[in-house]
This record gives structure tokens, C-alpha cells and sequence, in this order.
RNA sequence: GCGCUCUUAGCUCAGCAGGAUAGAGCAACAGCCUUCUAAGCUGUGGGUCGGGCGUUCGAAUCGCCCAGAGCGCGCCA
């Protein structure tokens, strides 16, 4: 494994450290505040004066002057009340860019440690439009799924489907009051049940709607769906058939919207599945008498007596399971049978307090033993009120209806398949390139548009921000990439190979710097779970090529091995941009057809 | 009532394991296409970091108080 460059010069710093027998605590710098001053800052010196009791531009000069003895630095300086100011030389920074390009990772460690994550994101229902609130989850699960397993740990996802609750009596009972002669609800019939039945995901909705819209106002309504919802639960046979038909309605409607967005799963597990291990729950709750009975429902207290938190709540009093234990049941199968290390959870922060309850449950009963759990909450997609975004007419804006919006944006830049037959051979395949090409940036301006924004805050939802491509913009990065390979087939048919890198200017000294700090990017998302960290630097990073890139040319530059030289930086630039929105789970068009 | 989160440029947001001149994008304004894709680049203007007090050599960042906003709190999921 070659060190990357804040590791050489940490690395250089903690010898110095320790050869003035400093603490090597201290000794790590960061990208500089001060790029006018310098590359790379140290602020040890400041944090070491204290317990020292010395003077701390004292300790950073006799720093400073330990460190002038090594020719990697081009300049050395202690600024203000004691940083030192680090700049590299072009030496060490071309020999690094040398590494990056010859790795096929690119200078990305791995991990030594590898675990096994599981991961919790998605979350559709069944019956249930995805609407843009699950944008989020998807799209931030997504992208942390794929950078676990780029550094190197086992990932398990699972889309744990909203199959089991309530919501499901009542879809039962409403479908129940329109087709009574169906024979799912003949109580004595055990199988033979129809192979499929006459409904639509967009039914599912509407009955759903329905059906929510009639509990709501009557009692009896109620009542029924939560009979016919312990029925279901208990085994009824036909309640199951009809379920099963349910489910598979709504789970292919989600599958294409999750493919839409290049969104993935291995498991689509669902709360379902953990209803047998429930039973399991309370037994095992019981033995360990953590569990009480309490007003007829089965519980557990939580916190500590003088700060007591609501409690978990594992068996209702009419005998149902609730989502607690679901979830709690759900953590000791991907234990036992997924040997989950850790398991991340991405909802709605509003869930935060039910987290902190299940964890807590799950810790008193002893699943969790040297296993971590984290859940990661976002913040809400909001309207231009605050409020959780609704549509003008106060409906939820439906994934796809977003997806298509974009898109119809996108076509209105791109050519028609006739314009660019010629370069296609044909405008059949002119079309496709160009379809597939819509897809691929009105999918990066989607997710980006909600990548770029910290997870923990919510957003303010601008229809409009999902159509817009310039500036800070998935198609911004997808289009410094297609800029590069278009460098890189002219380069090919001139038969120009890339050479070994020589920094001759401000600009391509700029770009290195940038390109160096990919693996620090890397690792500080995974220890943050923070996509917004690699979506911000994947930006500069092109902006800094941008600007590059019109500051001098590269295949019309002065001599043949500058050329070659910004060649592989180029290529270097564009792997590293790939890999960026590769693991914002974006794709990167080869060519951006524009009118 | 108890608890959690937030308040930074006209708008949307970064920055917050304390550090040197608070950064982007959008919007506004002025430039740059006979030269590697202008979905681009260069430049200008714009901020008492909600208010106050404190800790510190040093606070947007840490603590306390106040104001405003949002959210969550035993049988919905």
C-alpha cells in the first residue's frame, strides 16, 4: 500500500515530534486555511503549549527548524500565534499523483478489520406510493452501501418492507366491503386460493386512501380492520393468500422505482419476517425479567429510574405485536443468522426516540454483544413552508412523478435522435444512447440535489433545484468527466500516450493538491456516514479541474511530455471523479450529447 | 409539561474534536467561444454567524440564559 500524502508528511511530523520528545498526538496537519500561506498547516504546537508551558511559537519553530532539513518540504514557516505552515514540493507531489495513478484504487486504503454491516434504508410500504421522503433514505443508504464495500467491509442491505401492521387489516377489510364473495374471506377455506387478483399498485393506494380515510371516522371501521389484522397476523389462511398478493404488487411497483434511482438491495425482508422471532422476544424478555405487565400490554422500562424514557412496549393489550418488538425481533435475526457486526439504520430522524428505545431494549436482553448500532436520521424533505413537502393540491409529490420532471428537463438540452444519427450509424441508435443518457443525468440531478445536503438537516424542497444542471449539480461533475474523455479519444486517435507527471503550473499544482486528499475524503464519510462530505469534494474537485482545464491546454501544450504529464493527470482526474460518483451511487456518461 | 434539533449573504446551504482574512451554489452585475464540449471559465458587490453573558491568549464552533422555528414523547407504523 503507498502512503498518501497527508500520511508522508504526518508520518515526517511524528519523527520530529518525538525526536524533541514531543507528544505525536499533535503531529498531523491538515489541508491549510491559508492556501495563499501554504499547503498543509500543523496547530500541535498551539495545542502543545499548554501542557508544556511553553510559548508555542518557541515549539513551533524549533518544529519548523527539525523539519528544514527535509527536501520534501518547498517551505516551512510559523505564522501567527504558532502554526506552522507546510508547503510540499513539486517532487513529492508528482511522485504521489505517480501512485494514485498507477493503483487501481486509486491510493484508497482498506480496511484492516473488515465486518459485516447490515444495512437498513428504504423502507417503502406496502400499498404505499414512494413519494420524495423516501428519496432520502434510498438514496443515502445507497451511497453508504457502496462505499462499506469499496473500503472493504461485508455489506448486507435490506429494505425492510412495511408489510405486517395495521395498515394491512385495514386494506384487507376495505378490499373485504367490495368483493365480500372473493375466497380469500371464506374462513373455512384452507387453499386453492385465485393466482393473482384484478388490482394494480395505484389500486393498492386508492384503497388504502380509502380505507385509512374510513377508520378514521368510524369506530366500527376500526374495530374490524384491527380483528381482521389479528386474524391476518394469526395464520387466517385466505388473509394470507390475499397479503401475499399485496405484497407482491407493491414490492415489484417499488422494485422499478429502486432500480429507477440505481438503488439496490440483497434482502427484501420485511417486518413480516420477523413475526415468529417476536414469540422468541417475549420468552426470552420474560426470562430474563425484563419484561412487565402493565395496564394489559407486555413492556419494558427504559432509563434510568430518575430519568425514566417512555417504554418499549412489546405486546399490545389486544395481543398484537407492535413495531418495537418487530424491530427488536428483526436485530436478533440479522445477529444469529446474518452475523451482522453492525447494523445502520437511515429514517426519518423523528424516529430517533424509537431507536434509542430499541437499542436500548435489545441491549437489556443481551442480543447486541459486541455488535453496533447506529441509526443515521436525516432530516424531512420540507416544503417551501418548513412543513414536510405536499404538493399544491396537498397529495405527496410521487417518486416517479419527480423522476419524470427531470427528465422532461433534461431533453429540453439534448438533441434529437436525427441531429446525431451520423455519429451513431443510425438514429435507432442514436435514440437509445440519448434515452439511456437522459436517464443518466436526470438520476445525478435527483440524487445529488439530495446528496449535497447534510444528512442530519432537512431540505427545503425546490421542485425546480431537481431540474436545474449548473453550478453545484450532479450533471456539473458528470460533465467535467465527459469533457476529460473526450480529451482522451482525441489523445488515443493522435496515438499521444500519457507520461509521468511534471507540475509546471499554479493550475496543475492546484489539481494535485486536490486529487491528494481523496483517501482522507473517503475515510472521514465512512466514520461520518456523511455522503455530503465526498458530494462537496467530488464538486471542487471539478471545479478545480475546470479551471485547470481552461488555463492552459493540454494536447496543445508547450512540449510533448507536458502534454503527457496533463494527460495523466487528466485521466488521474477523471478516474477519481468516477469513483466519487460511483459511490454516490450516480453514473457518468461517456459523452454529453448538447444541442 | 418533559426531551431532541435548528437559527450563518437576498434565497438554499457548507464550515462547528476552538485557531490566522467565515466559504459555496443560485440570484445580481461586468467580462471570456476562429483553440481540448460555454451544462464551462474569470472577476465584482453582498454577512454585527438569532440576541446576551461566560470559559479561553483566541469562540460561528464549547457552557449558561433569552427569543424564534421545527420535531418527538405507552398500546399507529
Amino acid at each position: 500500500m503507498t502512503q498518501t500524502l497527508e500520511q508522508k508528511i504526518n508520518k515526517k511530523l511524528e519523527q520530529t515530534f518525538e525526536k524533541l520528545s514531543l507528544n505525536p498526538q499533535y503531529a498531523t496537519v491538515k489541508t491549510s486555511d491559508r492556501p495563499d500561506l501554504s499547503d498543509f498547516q500543523c496547530n500541535g504546537a498551539l495545542a502543545l503549549a499548554k501542557s508544556e508551558r511553553k510559548n508555542p511559537r518557541e515549539i513551533a519553530s524549533q518544529i519548523a527548524a527539525e523539519l528544514e532539513q527535509d527536501s520534501s518540504f518547498s517551505k516551512i514557516s510559523v505564522d501567527g500565534p504558532g502554526f506552522i505552515n507546510l508547503s510540499v514540493s513539486d517532487k513529492l507531489l508528482s511522485d504521489v499523483m505517480e501512485d494514485m495513478s498507477q493503483d487501481e484504487r486509486l491510493g484508497c486504503e482498506k480496511t484492516n478489520t473488515p465486518k459485516t454491516v447490515v444495512l437498513d434504508f428504504g423502507a417503502p410500504n406496502v400499498a404505499k406510493d414512494m413519494h420524495v421522503g423516501h428519496l432520502r433514505s434510498a438514496v443515502i443508504g445507497e451511497s453508504i452501501q457502496r462505499l462499506e464495500r469499496f473500503i472493504g467491509n461485508k455489506v448486507i442491505s435490506d429494505t425492510h418492507l412495511g408489510d405486517w401492521g395495521t395498515p394491512m387489516g385495514m386494506i384487507i377489510s376495505e378490499i373485504m366491503l367490495a368483493h365480500p364473495e372473493w375466497p380469500f374471506f371464506d374462513d373455512d377455506k384452507k387453499d386453492g386460493f385465485p393466482d393473482s387478483i384484478p388490482y394494480a399498485v395505484e389500486d393498492l393506494t386508492e384503497i388504502y386512501k380509502a380505507a385509512n380515510a374510513r377508520c378514521k371516522e368510524d369506530e366500527a371501521a376500526r374495530q374490524q380492520a384491527r380483528i381482521i389484522t389479528a386474524k391476518f397476523q394469526d395464520g387466517h389462511p385466505g388473509y394470507r393468500a390475499l397479503w401475499q398478493h399485496l405484497r407482491r404488487i407493491s414490492v415489484d411497483a417499488v422494485k422499478k422505482n429502486f432500480d429507477a434511482l440505481d438503488v439496490h438491495f440483497d434482502l427484501w425482508l420485511g417486518e413480516s419476517d420477523a413475526h415468529e422471532t417476536c414469540y422468541k422476544i417475549m420468552d426470552l424478555a420474560q426470562e430474563k425479567g425484563a419484561s412487565e405487565k402493565d395496564d394489559g400490554a407486555v413492556i419494558i422500562r427504559l432509563g434510568e429510574s430518575n430519568k425514566p424514557k417512555p417504554p418499549v412496549i412489546l405486546q399490545k393489550t389486544d395481543g398484537g405485536f407492535t413495531y418495537h418488538i418487530t424491530d427488536i425481533a428483526t436485530i436478533k435475526m440479522r445477529v444469529d443468522d446474518l452475523h451482522a457486526d453492525e447494523i445502520i439504520y437511515f429514517t426519518d430522524k423523528r424516529q430517533a426516540l424509537h431507536f434509542e428505545q430499541v437499542f436500548e431494549a435489545a441491549e437489556k436482553l443481551g442480543l447486541v454483544k459486541d455488535v453496533k448500532l447506529q441509526h443515521i436520521g436525516f432530516g424531512t424533505v420540507n416544503g417551501p413552508d418548513g412543513k414536510p413537502f405536499k404538493t399544491r393540491d396537498g397529495g405527496v409529490m410521487k417518486l416517479e412523478a419527480l423522476i419524470d420532471l427531470s427528465k422532461e428537463k433534461v431533453k429540453e438540452s439534448v438533441p434529437t435522435a436525427e441531429d446525431v444519427a451520423k455519429d451513431f450509424g443510425s438514429v435507432e441508435e442514436a435514440q437509445k444512447y440519448i434515452d439511456n443518457l437522459v436517464d443518466e443525468i436526470a438520476i445525478a440531478a435527483i440524487k445529488f440535489q439530495d446528496l449535497k445536503n447534510n444528512t442530519a438537516s432537512g431540505y427545503i424542497f425546490e421542485v425546480d433545484d431537481f431540474a436545474k444542471f449548473d453550478g453545484k449539480t450532479g450533471p456539473y461533475i458528470q460533465y467535467a468527466i465527459a469533457r476529460i474523455n473526450s480529451i482522451m479519444r482525441k489523445a488515443a486517435t493522435a496515438n499521444i500516450k500519457e507520461g509521468s507527471i511534471t507540475i509546471t503550473t499554479k493550475e496543475e499544482r492546484d489539481l494535485a493538491l486536490k486529487l491528494a486528499q481523496l483517501n482522507t475524503i473517503i475515510w472521514r464519510t465512512h466514520n461520518d456516514k456523511e455522503p455530503s462530505i465526498i458530494s462537496d469534494y467530488a464538486y471542487t474537485l471539478a471545479q478545480t479541474f475546470s479551471t485547470f482545464y481552461n488555463a492552459a491546454s493540454i494536447m496543445n501544450a508547450e512540449s510533448p511530455e507536458i502534454v503527457s504529464s496533463r494527460l495523466r493527470l487528466a485521466r488521474l482526474t477523471r478516474d477519481v471523479l468516477k469513483l466519487l460518483l460511483y459511490l454516490l451511487g450516480i453514473k457518468a456518461p461517456e459523452v454529453m450529447l448538447k444541442k
